[in-house]
RNA sequence: GGAGGAGUGGCCGAGCGGCUGAAGGCAGCGGUCUUGAAAACCGCAGAGGGUGAAAGCUCUCCGUAGGUUCGAAUCCUACCUCCUCCGCCA
């Protein structure tokens, strides 16, 4: 009867750390949105670690009584008979506090999963977006000498966007995509790839469906379940939100060489969500939808470099909008407007002249050994090493349809055209700009 | 979907219910030898948890989860994955 133990019972944020600091870390968290109950966390603990010492006992006093056992078995079968009685009252006790030792991970887990990653010191504190700071701008705001008109409106008079068909045959929130304007999707995300890949990304083509342990890795899981579109079938499978998902999970379980981090990856996948705390939110166009194309930056690096990958892999993300003359800024989220698994987390927000306004286009995260604790991921650093959690970062390289959709508001002109940005022409075949059907 | 087969340490591969944390081989690391290298020989070498300042001590792990037993890699049950053949299919 197995004793258990190992990592299987893995804690969502350190466990002997959570509990040695615990109130800093709470202090911490509450930096955050949203509620947070660490319940009888503390109790908890003790608890387990008063099982696993218990335990420990008599496992040890079990297994030298066993021993005694093999030699009586052909000396002194008298004596066994009596031997056997006592094992049996330990190995009882054994199975009783093993029993009891899974209910309390169970619960601590049950809270651990639920408690989002501990904002880096370098995290502003703040309560929403309006608490994020600029940390740089590049480029200008387009002077068009006209009204500019938001992008459905532009794709819907090229008659390259047709959203009530997507509504018939989908519902809301979905679009076709026709002609130039689907052509100019798919130029991006090979655009898009190519650029990474020349910067030593290497590309990845991941799964589009993922089982819940995956999501539970990336942290998508539990808490944010509504978010996510579920298949029917056993097992349950989720549509992946974003390529973060299957790419992280890539190296779940794995040791890797710290020689060789970081690791890069990009991916090109379409992305699925729910949206279901957003109703009403951006319910024209294209700038929310159930499903829409992203390529993803993933990196894999060593704790003392992740924060100095995260500046990077930023800026590749940032190049992207250079190549395309696209006015953007960089913007720091503050402890209240990060996301669950993030402990910093930057946002790229491109110029959309139709909106007058800055929207995301790309966000960009590190993710400590957050994630890494939850799928196991692990480097060695030197050979001979103990193997340590390594840290995780992805960010959006970047959402393809809001991008398409600032190419239509930024090169937009009065008569409806649209002009297509040099670096994208070769993959447009040559074409230079998109005329109304 | 139907019929078979297999899952053991970085890899290959043994393993009558106690002497197996696990033979043997390869790769790896350290050393001897050598002008250097190779070969040969010797030695070290899995992952985690608990406790401890550390050394150490101790527990767990042979696809996963249960079960039988004083004791399971070895017996039983279910599940998962992979391979082969048939059917179906982009």
């Amino acid at each position: 009867m197995p004793v258990q133990g190992g990592y299987k019972s893995a804690p969502m944020l350190d466990l002997r750390y959570v509990a040695q600091n615990f109130d800093a870390v709470v202090a911490r968290l509450k930096t955050r949105s949203g509620n947070l109950d660490l319940g009888p966390f503390q109790k908890l603990f003790t608890e387990r670690r008063e099982l696993y010492v218990a335990m420990e006992g008599l496992a040890a006093r079990r297994n030298t009584a066993n021993d005694e056992m093999k030699k009586k078995a052909k000396e002194d079968p008298a004596a066994l008979e009596a031997l056997r009685g006592d094992l049996r009252a330990v190995s009882q006790e054994i199975k009783e506090k093993e029993a009891r030792l899974k209910e309390v991970e169970e619960e601590i887990n049950r809270i651990l999963l639920l408690i989002p990653n501990i904002p880096h010191e370098s995290v502003p504190v703040g309560t929403s977006e309006a608490d994020n700071p600029v940390v740089r701008t590049w480029g200008e705001k387009p002077n068009l000498p006209f009204t500019p008109r938001q992008h459905f409106d532009i794709g819907e008079k090229l008659g390259m966007l047709d959203f009530e068909r997507a509504a018939k045959v989908s519902g809301s929130r979905f679009t076709f995509y026709k002609a130039a304007l689907a052509r100019l999707e798919r130029a991006l995300v090979t655009f898009m790839i190519d650029v990474h890949t020349q910067k030593g990304y290497t590309e990845l083509l991941p799964p589009y469906l993922v089982l819940r342990e995956t999501m539970m890795g990336t942290g998508q899981l539990p808490k944010f379940e509504e978010d996510a579109f579920k298949t029917a079938g056993d097992p349950e499978r989720f549509l992946i939100p974003t390529a973060e998902v299957p790419v992280t999970n890539y190296h779940a379980d794995e040791i890797l060489e710290g020689g060789q981090l970081p690791v890069k990856y990009c991916a090109f996948s379409p992305c699925f969500r729910a949206e279901a705390g957003a109703a009403g939110k951006d319910t024209r166009g294209l700038i929310r939808q159930h499903q829409f194309h992203k390529v993803e930056l993933v990196k894999f690096a060593t704790p003392d470099t992740s924060l100095q990958e995260l500046e990077g892999m930023t800026d590749d993300a940032c190049d992207i909008l250079r190549r395309l003359g696209l006015h953007h800024r960089v913007v720091l989220l503050c402890t209240g407007d990060m996301g669950f698994s993030a402990r910093k987390t930057y946002d790229i927000e491109v110029w959309l002249p139709g909106q007058q306004a800055y929207r995301e286009i790309s966000s960009c995260s590190d993710c400590g050994d957050f994630q890494a604790r939850r799928a196991k991921i692990r480097f060695r650093a030197q050979k001979g090493d103990k193997p340590q959690l390594l840290h995780t970062l992805n960010g959006s390289g970047l959402a393809v349809g809001r991008t398409s959709i600032a190419l239509l508001e930024n090169y937009q002109r009065e008569d409806g055209s649209v002009a297509i940005p040099e670096a994208l022409v070769p993959y447009m075949g040559g074409m230079r700009e998109i005329r109304p059907l």
